[in-house]
DNA sequence: AATGAATGAGTCTTCATTCAT
DNA sequence: TATGAATGAAGACTCATTCAT
């Protein structure tokens, strides 16, 4: 039954699609009404792929995370040392930045929006993000990968406030070696 | 004779009282009409204090941030030494985390909500945090300032991801002396 | 009690400046407090001086109608001959084609607005302008002073859907030689 | 596959039964909730064929406009003579001076409601009719047209105002031949 | 699989009116 | 006499969702 793998192609598309609207907008100041118009398709195809707005926008959140960390692993090789993963990670974040952004800015909405709802999943998310950066970055420690996700969060959220910035991550080698 | 009101009083109260829904609600999400009668007002009242939600909205940014930044000063004195200093606004952020995460929430609500229109302000209210930190914690040098306030915004908006966090500053010392 | 007349001056005074917006808005579509800001007063004067909206409307058109009808009739002179008589009418309606059209449209708006109960005060006022018609123009014929009122309300309100026009009463002395 | 419905058809029939109240109640008088619930439909129907309320209204004096010249000139046939051609037209505004008065009020209405914006429309419309009367009645005269549109309105809206009122249009006759 | 017509409660905002001062 | 603070229903319009086709 190869109709399976058009149907998930298909709802792959729309989360992804639907990433550039729901970082603009807010979850809820975005219209399913709108989010079809712009995505080209009718209310009813978005509603035959997705049992309503809640969980639409939860399995974007989940597809966005799980995605953005997957491209970022692929960067590193076993071979690379730390200081080069270091400047991977660097400039893999620092392309990015605007995706992981939005990804930042949705998952803020949604913490608020579902409120402990939404424990499950963003611990989730964060959770792949933080073994992420210990196992390329901080030799598995932990807690080290907490200061600099938070040092990566903050820099995110602080240059997605600021109209212009200039390079974002001037800094991190010295804060990470601040913590080691 | 009109009525002996005092219109400033009566409207600061309005914002102050109003940051707790705007917090836990969107911007989008939150409905005038949920906001009037959790203030217990009618929206004619809120409409007559306000032209419109957007300036509501704009009017509690501000009012939020220029009253929370006039309160951490309020604790520094002149006579402290750069080590109090650090250790006094750590205390305060600590202290006051879930209040100034909550002008976090609104300030990034309003960039997305307002886009381009919302530089002006986002501007002021950031400007005065990283002026507040150079002066009081980094000898006037805005750039330290400006990695101390990427942290310290990573950390607010980290933990107010994570269900349970523990002590929020552990490392805020020594991610200083990094930039130092 | 001096008072009075002060009183009275003052209600006059906002039906006359009540005519430009209720001209220019519908009487649903303007609103108290838009009237009230407009005339430089404060709602509450307005109710001290007429007891509702549907009540001041009313007396607008009252106080306009008769106001109107005694401007023109004072223009007119015993001595005029029957043909002096018609070009003084149509002199005066054409140069106070705006306002006599503003109190037409508003007497339009009352009639559909309050059917019925709009009889006694639309009869009124039609009343007095075909007596005054018929007095200065007709000789006392109330059936030719009606087809001479039709035709200036169709030439005022055909003028007043039109963005321009010429001179507005070229063929009245021909229409009214064709009724005699 | 979609629902099979006329869109079309549907949307004229809205414009159609809409006649009857907006005529009644003013532009700015009739709400868009009351307008629905008379139809029988949802408001959200209402938006589903009209963008919005001055567009809807805007509509519904395009159709009607066309429509009621349409249906006059299809009274007339090429083997008429003038003499005959007059009585036809009058005998049909005369019957159908309720509905060609509606029209009217409407017009008059959108025109004060509108301002500017409502030349282009209320031209067309005016200039529809002018045509018909100098096609069928003034051997293509326009300023007779004119003249004998200017008296026919006359009698609509006067008679509109009036509570009750004789035949309309007694001495048409009379005004075409005194502008011959 | 896909459409778009349909709903009615919801959105922000304005309404006419009252009344303490 | 005059003010403007206050109300809650109603204004135009949008919402998430359903369902016949």
């Amino acid at each position: 039954m190869p109709r399976i793998i058009d149907h998930d192609a298909r709802r792959r598309q729309i989360l992804e699609d639907s990433l550039g609207l729901f970082s603009t907008e807010t979850y809820a100041g975005l219209g399913m009404r709108h989010l079809a118009k712009t995505l080209g398709v009718s209310t009813g195809t978005l509603y035959h792929y997705f049992p309503n707005k809640p969980l639409l926008f939860e399995a974007m959140l989940r597809y966005l995370a799980q995605d953005s960390v997957a491209k970022a692993i692929g960067r590193l090789e076993p071979t690379m040392n730390q200081e080069i993963r270091l400047a991977v990670v660097q400039a893999f974040v620092e392309q990015q930045a605007d995706r992981i952004r939005k990804v930042l800015w949705v998952a803020i909405d949604y913490r608020r929006t579902a409120g402990e709802a939404a424990e499950p999943l963003i611990n989730e998310v964060l959770g792949v993000y933080r073994k992420a950066l210990a196992d390329q970055l901080t030799e598995g420690d932990l807690v080290k990968a907490e200061v600099l996700l938070n040092y990566v969060i903050g820099v995110l959220v602080h240059s997605g406030l600021k109209t212009k910035s200039g390079p974002l991550f001037s800094d991190l080698g010295a804060i990470l070696s601040a913590v080691r």
